[in-house]
DNA sequence: CAGCTAATGATATGATATATCATTTGTATT
DNA sequence: AATACAAATGATATATCATATCATTAGCTG
């Protein structure tokens, strides 16, 4: 069984257990994001289902089950690049920590990291001090990987 | 000499210095932010222009006019909100540091605030070692200001 | 005032996203 | 199986954010 494959199913149980379901549009998209392994749009996963796993689908679907899908954490939103990424860590039994997105701004991979404990704090003290309330803590660094790194001084 | 009048004189100097021009549209759209008081969509300054201070502009001119005041530092651009505000140090002599923006999901006002250096270097470090490069460390976070939680909640 | 450059205006178009109504599919009930 | 209901998807229109390009104007320099 495929790592794509396997974490599919991780996905289905984990709907079943929220009382939701991941019909087959819902794995394409799914499937699609894990494919890709970089951030796509919702315009460019509907290319990329149709193009990689034959299943054409109109973009606005591919909205719909997009917002589906980050409603039960399979898939995160970045708003820094517009684009979407697949959960990190669907496969992963514990609840994972606030995510830190570092998104390469020259091929959209991105990778998530966790946030160190006293770091989130020393945010969320910040947020508080000047009277806000923070409604998601996610992070989103605009940064350049290793390869587009290497590509660009080489 | 109003706060607004006299962070305009400021910036103008601060181009001059550069060897850059605020011209008179220029000074219009940072006019137009530092009264608005809340991120603005470069389609809602240039109404906000037209109409709060009668200087009709095409939408078109408003995006080329921020982006040279980002090129200068009198403007950020907010990638979460895609919206634009001034900086909110311009008055301010010294050199600021790294800004974290809080952004009021319910009526787009922003606080700028600066992050303290352990922070920033906790956030470093932790790009750093998942094999990337930070392009730029600006932080934005959905938050919700004072005013709108008091609102929601009363 | 001729010639150059920087700034602005105008038009077209691309990219991202939401709203809404119609249709289909799945499920529960009789 | 037939009905009824709810959930999911399809289709269309349109809003919103942004860039590209060429034309025009304004300001500076010799």
């Amino acid at each position: 069984m495929s790592s794509v494959k396997k974490t599919l199913a991780h996905a289905q149980a984990q709907c079943l257990e929220s009382g939701s379901k991941l019909t087959e549009k819902r794995k394409v998209v799914l499937q699609g994001l894990l494919q890709s392994k970089q951030a796509l749009s919702a315009y460019e996963l509907a290319d990329y289902c149709r193009d990689e796993l034959g299943e054409s689908m109109p973009p606005m679907s591919v909205y719909r089950i997009l917002e589906f899908l980050e409603g039960v954490q399979l898939v995160h939103k970045l708003k820094l690049a517009n684009r979407f990424v697949a959960c990190d860590h669907i496969t992963c039994d514990h609840k994972h920590g606030v995510p830190q997105f570092l998104i390469c701004q020259e091929c959209n991979r991105v990778s998530e990291i966790g946030l160190k404990e006293s770091t989130l704090r020393a945010l969320r003290q910040n947020v508080e001090n000047a009277g806000y309330k923070l409604v998601s803590p996610q992070l989103e660094m605009d940064c350049v990987c290793a390869d587009c790194a290497n590509d660009s001084s080489g």
